[in-house]
DNA sequence: TAGAAACCCTTGAGTGACTACAGAGTCAAG
DNA sequence: CTTGACTCTGTAGTCACTCAAGGGTTTCTA
């Protein structure tokens, strides 16, 4: 099959493939006569496979260790479980400090129950103010805004079976 | 003030004052006869609002339009407010995502109770099946790990007192 | 007063995980 | 034989910074 289908199957758009070829994520393929990319059942294993933990918000790094061992059936997965508790702790932190956030932005949202003048804005006001030194902890876990780029993964990821 | 004392008492580092300088969100500053940048009190309370608006998770854009009204007190905050519910919107939104991430995560992770050969290890037999079609909602909110170059951002905030 | 250390300058590249585009080539249907 | 859908490579853009090279300036100290 060539890429566009292998993009369907795999609920994945065709830049993002060619771009895990790049980054080492998926073996370099055979090519048709014209030069085009040919894939088989299992490349869309794989993509599947890492389109999955990344829906799980992994990264390619942690992906790139989880697949080694799938390609290593004899090993032991003893390091998969650990990859996978410290991964849940990724977003076990990241939830926490979204709580955290969530509970500042609500008590500035209360400063300022109706609009007014932003001279006298509670929010503005709130904000000018010293920040609460919160047990600010190093986690991997990024930020509140997702983009664009990120969303065809929603988008990807619908009405995908494999 | 030179750029060092500000970022000090700002709690950023140095280059990012510069980042936003170049991005407009800082406003030109006066030069020393040495080519020097020289800032005043209000780029420190500017730079501390910014840096509160950050440590609030929101876009550089968001705060663009937050400092906009803090230019013009004259006009209404009803935008402001908006603003600030659109915000904590994202911040639910991803946490609600997260809180089924993490749901997933720690099912797949009962798969595998203690480790074996990575052939039949329940975790990666568990990633190689379909997805469960999950309602993915399309926030803002972005991904699971923060890496190097955020972390400055609670470093940045630690002990900074404006 | 010399020289070292600490600070500052600009420019350009790198981060993660993609997306988007330009300009070209390939292929199947009508 | 043309149209249109698909594919190719290569490059640049996203966000909010961070880092480094290779210089200049200021300040402290011997
Ligand atoms: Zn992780
Ligand atoms: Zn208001
Ligand atoms: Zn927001
Ligand atoms: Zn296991």
């Amino acid at each position: 099959m060539k890429i566009g289908e292998l993009a369907r199957l795999a609920g994945t758009n065709v830049e993002t493939i060619r771009y895990y070829e790049r980054d080492g994520l998926l073996p370099v393929p055979a090519r048709s006569e014209g030069n085009y990319r040919i894939y088989g059942e299992t490349h869309v294993q794989r993509l599947s496979f890492i389109r999955r933990c990344r829906s799980l918000d992994m990264t390619l790094d942690e992906i790139r260790v989880l697949l080694h061992f799938k390609e290593s059936p004899q090993e032991n997965c003893a390091d998969v479980n650990r990859l996978l508790d410290r991964h849940i702790g990724h977003v076990a932190q990241r939830m926490q400090e979204l709580q955290e956030l969530e509970r500042q932005l609500k008590d500035l949202r209360e400063r300022c129950g109706e609009a007014r003048e932003a001279a006298h804005c509670g929010i503005l006001d709130g904000l000018s103010q010293a920040i609460v030194p919160g047990g600010e902890t190093a986690s991997h876990v990024q930020g509140t805004h997702r983009h664009a780029a990120n969303r065809s993964l929603a988008k990807g990821n619908q009405g995908n079976q494999v």
